[in-house]
RNA sequence: CGCGGGGUGGAGCAGUUGGCAGCUCGUUGGGCUCAUAACCCAAAGGUCGCAAGUUCGAGUCUUGCCCCCGCAA
């Protein structure tokens, strides 16, 4: 089967690389152009560019596909049986999608037709859900609203970061990819519609919605917050003016006080007067703890400005943080 | 030439108008305690990124170089 790929992030190098190792003959690449990154806005390829590199597949790097006859006529003229689809980072015109006989074959990390579009895995550890998971699908020209083939379930865990679940469906993406090709050469792909009932939209992250509200957010949703966005934005709050990103936050129920020895550290009378987001006690010996609208959490990885992420232990040694401060106040 | 921060004992930081190099933690040894990530005492550990310059004297001022990091994606 002649397989045309398209991805960019390392969310699809796994796909490739999974259907490179099982020997499909692939045809092309096509991903994102280099962009100009980090420090000093240097050109960085994208990393299936770099495998496609090392392992001399043919690669693609359009600006723009619609109405990009020249691109069109050359994908043609490569006569895929079918185009693999993994985070390629753009939305493919019909002209495209007619083009295989097999059609165009999309790997998305949720369970469809929840979360359809750009961040499922990122909303589905925001939204605290405790299973997600990687559909195939055929694509048509709608978000994600394709005819499903194959699906996974995977569970979240209760710690689990973004990043962690990310490189979990990543792998599973492209085992499933090489399953879902097998399918459809056999001849036994399924074919189900999705429910539009059920469907929702997986919106980009926006800014805005890194910094902690810690007026209105429970222990559970800040916790869900601080994971959700790591390692992509990470969670942030003020302290003195300051940005502050929290990378770990630990929910400290009483079972919890009791264990790490709280209740002799913290004044709970002081307690139910303290304000969302005080600082109930910092020490580098016993932690940092912040009092929220129902509870407590502990910050246990964090970031100053201009600084690197690091144990609170190492962040309290340096600087000086004071009890009964509040923060997110900028 | 995208914007910005920084290189000071093992770690995280401070260092004022240039004048003996400090803090917290860790480490090592000792003490105390039923016990401790507790407490007390003591010790070790630094060419202050590199090079040159100004100066009686530079971590601190000037110049050049190297390296690291954050934002942004």
């Amino acid at each position: 089967m002649r397989i045309l790929f398209m991805g960019t992030p390392d969310f699809a190098l796994e796909s490739l690389k999974a259907i490179y190792e099982k020997n499909y003959e692939i045809i092309g690449v096509v991903t994102n152009p280099d962009k100009p990154k980090g420090r000093g806005m240097k050109m960085i390829a994208p990393p299936v560019k770099e495998y496609a590199i090392e392992k001399n597949l043919k690669i693609y790097q359009p600006t723009k596909i619609r109405g990009n006859i020249e691109f069109i006529e050359e994908i043609k003229e490569l006569n895929p049986d079918a185009i693999c689809v993994v985070a390629y980072g753009k939305i493919l015109p019909k002209e495209i999608l007619d083009i295989p006989k097999q059609g165009c074959i999309n790997v998305h990390g949720s369970l469809l037709p929840k979360y359809r579009g750009a961040a499922p895995i990122q909303w589905a550890v925001l939204n605290g859900d405790k299973t997600t998971g990687i559909t195939t699908m055929y694509m048509n020209e709608g978000m994600d609203t394709g005819d499903m083939i194959l699906k996974e379930t995977v569970e979240i865990g209760e710690e689990e970061t973004t990043g962690e679940l990310w490189e979990r469906l990543s792998k599973i993406g492209g085992k499933l990819l090489v399953k879902t090709l097998e399918e459809i050469e056999n001849g036994t792909a399924n074919r189900e519609k999705q429910e539009e009932k059920d469907a929702s939209l997986a919106a980009m992250l926006d800014k805005k919605m890194a910094e902690i509200d810690w007026k209105n957010k429970t222990s559970k949703e800040i916790h869900n917050l601080v994971r959700g966005l790591n390692p992509i934005m990470g969670a942030y709050t003020f302290y003195n003016n300051k940005k502050i990103k929290l990378w770990k936050i630990e929910i400290i129920n009483n079972e919890k006080m009791i264990e790490k020895g709280l209740e002799k550290e913290i004044d709970l009378e002081k307690l139910k007067e303290a304000e969302a987001g005080e600082i109930l006690l910092a020490n580098s010996k016993k932690g940092l703890f912040i009092k929220t609208i129902d509870g407590i959490i502990e910050i246990l990885e964090i970031q100053g400005e201009n600084a690197k992420r690091m144990k609170v232990h190492d962040f309290l040694l340096g600087n000086k943080l004071n009890c009964g401060d509040v923060l997110g106040i900028s």
